[in-house]
DNA sequence: TTGATACTTAAGTGAATGCTTCAGTATCAG
DNA sequence: CTGATACTGAAGCATTCACTTAAGTATCAA
């Protein structure tokens, strides 16, 4: 199992490219084969069996094989780590914005006192 | 000006290393100086700096020099659109989970009677 | 003016990425 | 049994990445 950060390297790896970003896009309105995925992409099926493969390793996806198809869904828990440190992020600089306007105010009443 | 998708490429890519992962966690707590960012990071300035280019060419730092000193912030403009992109497909998978569990209900219940 | 500080830039290197082609192997449909 | 379908896996190849070292250039402090 994939620690902590190295699922963060993982997952935003995998969405770093666009081909990948469809393949989620997709999956995220049903599960999907192999070559439905594929259908939309201009890539051989090689390619996208590759992407394949890191979209799973980073655990957005999951498939499996039944007959000669293999079906994929998403995983919308690895998802929510990713999405959770960019909140994390953006709100932890939004409040200091915040402080800082106060205190801008606060000094600004003080000036004009 | 990077298009939409060339902009998502860009922050999940800079996001997909730890070293600038961290980069964004300290200057999420506030601004600091090149070396200041450099120095909790186990590699040379250079390496420091390079790092630095990618995460503004994501838009999500910018920086401005003053004296011999660069100050980099946060723009958390640019974390918006990635986050929203990820809540976006989560919640969509998500509602297909919920009209999929309530369909299995209805179903159950039409067993039952 | 001299030395320390704070970057900056270029060049090089090994590893990882994003594809391709080609040659398979199961599985299903008739 | 025989194609067609749905992948699977290996090999190759150009590009990008994540660093490093080395040699700068400004700026500030004394």
């Amino acid at each position: 199992m994939l620690q902590y950060q190295e699922k963060l390297d993982a997952v935003f790896h995998a969405l770093a490219d666009p081909a990948r970003r469809q393949m989620v896009e997709q999956l995220s309105r049903g599960p999907a084969s192999v070559s439905q995925l594929a259908e939309p992409l201009a890539m051989t099926l090689s390619g996208v069996v590759q992407h394949l493969a890191v979209l799973e390793a980073s655990g957005l996806v999951r498939s499996q094989k039944v007959g000669r198809t293999r079906t994929c869904t998403l995983d919308h828990n690895a998802i929510h780590p990713a999405e959770q440190w960019l909140t994390q992020r953006r709100t932890a600089w939004e409040k200091r914005l915040d402080r800082l306007g106060a205190y801008l105010d606060a000094t600004k009443e003080e000036d004009e006192q």
